[in-house]
DNA sequence: CAAATGACAAAAATTGACAATTGTCATCAG
DNA sequence: CTGATGACAATTGTCAATTTTTGTCATTTG
């Protein structure tokens, strides 16, 4: 390991579980620094600002999810559009099952994640990069006809917010259901064979 | 006017007047009463409370929406595809004309709009009978496939909300522009053709 | 009698003095 | 020389006292 990873680790872990405990507006630096019996100055040494510690634990958060994703884009055994079908569906309940079993958690990272743009912007592409793998499947066996597969990959990302956003999905309220889902997805999916992206 | 109609329309003018000029979290009963120059004990003979005022505010400023989209609803001029289209854009831009040419108080009328759910809510329903309209007319002209127009308005509404939903429009950083929805258009309105919804 | 007042209790917002937290850095320990 | 400390100024948070605001209602006005 690194000079100081392991520091860095710890320091990690442990300002995670004040977050996962106090949520992020009681987090403080110095609770991490008594947590690890260190004085909160020594923090400093490996993580610039608090902000830092945020982002890095923010960005293991949303590796969760792109995490299990990785298996639908890779499991070539079905066509590409129950893939996609499933992927977005996937990526919907990763998202309910988190905000409904411990919805203050959920805030806390929801809370974070929003705090740290870039981190959620590298989390996006990621998410586009890995539709576009579907989608190219897809044309490449003759099931659509697409040109851009990037861009219809964002398109179908842009188009299925609605459904798995965390804004919406920790929204107070009804929320829509997979049927749902599944009829926008019916509508892009259809839209994928006729060669207009 | 019926007795007290007067009333009710002075007061949410001096109160969307307060509202604009101080922002929603400043604006007080006190002082619409004081404006007026009537007790603010009066108020309440034409209105339940705070909230019933910011309702029917919230309720007029979502009207702004729904009656130029009307327009294109039913100007019957060009096709269904080309009339859900400007639709849709027409909405995205209404919004964000709005965010972009005064923030603050685009974020004043959307915190009163998300307190005010009922309201809310009945202007989605508004919405959707928009689009279902649209929907209904490109079906009837041959130009579709759609057996339920209600639901696949609703699939198109959710499937555009990135693009339009005040949350997003008021969002800092970069915005999706006019080809990112016309790109995810183009897969929906594909989609329309072949009989899913 | 419809429209308005103003006094009132309960609830909510504001203030300001005080305490805690952040981030830096000169210094220390091994 | 790397890792850690603790004292420090500046910023930010806390909390109880105080003020303002809300919503009601018995009473007044024209």
């Amino acid at each position: 390991m690194a000079a100081g990873e392991e520091s860095r680790e710890r320091i990690l872990e442990a300002a995670e579980e004040l977050l996962r405990r106090f949520g992020p507006e009681k987090f403080r630096i110095v609770d991490v620094a008594q947590a690890l019996g260190m004085s909160h100055g020594n923090i400093y040494r490996y993580f610039s600002d608090k902000e830092a510690i945020l982002d890095k634990i923010a960005q293991r958060w949303l590796a969760k999810i792109t995490g299990p994703l990785q298996e639908i884009v890779s499991g070539r055994t079905a066509t590409a559009a129950t893939r996609l079908e499933e992927w977005v569906l996937a990526l919907m309940r990763l998202k309910r099952r988190k905000a409904t079993a411990d919805p203050e958690l959920f805030r806390t990272y929801q809370a974070i994640a929003e705090a740290s743009r870039d981190v959620v912007a590298e989390h996006i592409r990621h998410l586009i990069a890995q539709l576009a793998e579907i989608i190219r499947n897809g044309t490449e066996a003759g099931e659509w006809n697409v040109r851009s597969p990037t861009k219809a990959a964002e398109a179908i990302l842009n188009a299925t917010t609605f459904f798995h956003h965390p804004a919406f999905v920790s929204r107070p309220g009804p929320q829509p259901t997979e049927a749902n889902a599944l009829d926008t997805l019916k509508l892009l999916i259809a839209g994928l064979k006729s060669g207009v992206v």
